[in-house]
DNA sequence: ACGTGGTTGTTCAAATTCAAACCAAGCTGT
DNA sequence: ACAGCTTGGTTTGAATTTGAACAACCACGT
């Protein structure tokens, strides 16, 4: 077994750093997301990925890629959602196999009125701690990071 | 109601890769430590901070802060190790309630065995894509973001 | 000593997650 | 047309997570 190359002090700090963070706000966009609109962020993804496709639906495969997620998981949310009458399913005209997740106009509108929220959070959560200039290095070395990961 | 500060390119490019990175990693070293050592990645790090605590043990509560989880969460994890023979409890001599997780000699042993492919995994995903530059970002960007969620 | 309030860790029920099995339907080559 | 492989989505069962309720205990002021 050949010894690896351990982390030293600055890679451990990101690495550590990277870990805490992605925890910390993920619980406290939970938790805001919970009380505010009755939504976990999972949802809260679906139906924003929802509003900004065009006609506001999107295949179930395609927005579990999206999300990352599994496609079971998208199943069981979607039908949470679609209890509450935020979403709702459609059958696809060229597949019979396919289904469309459609936004609902309450779905649209409960979007509306969780999107101030969940944007003040954050920015209170990440954005706002971040000057320009680190928010440019996390925006490129992140989105190369989730870039490799697709294939 | 008050229209808020949306976000704009740059910090919603930021955002974005916050969440795929994170969910991209995390989902990848989920995978590996399940195939290569048989651990869940939570199950890993309750092992890494035992392991890096003086005599091996650290109290339930203290450690469910330090590993951001739930004391629930916590006391099933240490149960499923417990199981294995890679962790044991111990009553704490001054307080009654209290609990020590102490890392056994099994738990160390499967700790070392899989270190060096998670490693390997942590710079595969992350580290190595980054300079150093961009990790002394990191490392202090997201070192802020998590203390100041910690309050 | 005594009450009060905060801690400690576990238990419990409910919600969520994933992978694997599954079924039905599409596609390809013969 | 048909066999064999891939795809799309759901179902299923097991594992995990969380918050709330709980029981036992500590610490502190009176």
């Amino acid at each position: 077994m050949k010894e690896p190359r351990w982390l030293d002090e600055l890679e451990m700090a990101a690495w550590q750093g990277f870990l805490e963070a992605g925890n910390r706000v993920t619980r406290r966009l939970e938790q805001q997301l919970k009380d505010e609109a009755g939504l976990s962020h999972p949802q809260y993804e679906i139906l924003v990925h929802l509003a900004d496709a065009p006609g506001g639906e999107i295949r179930m495969t395609e927005l579990a890629e999206r999300l990352i997620t599994s496609k079971s998981g998208l199943t069981y949310q979607v039908g949470q959602l679609e209890r509450r009458g935020l979403v709702r399913r459609r059958a696809c005209p060229t597949d019979v196999r396919g289904v469309f997740a459609v936004l609902t106009e309450e779905g649209r509108e409960l979007l509306r009125t969780a999107a101030p929220g969940h944007v003040a959070t954050v920015r209170e959560a990440l954005i706002d701690v971040l000057d320009r200039e680190e928010l440019a290095v996390l925006a490129r070395a992140l989105g190369e990071v989730g870039r490799r990961l697709r294939d």
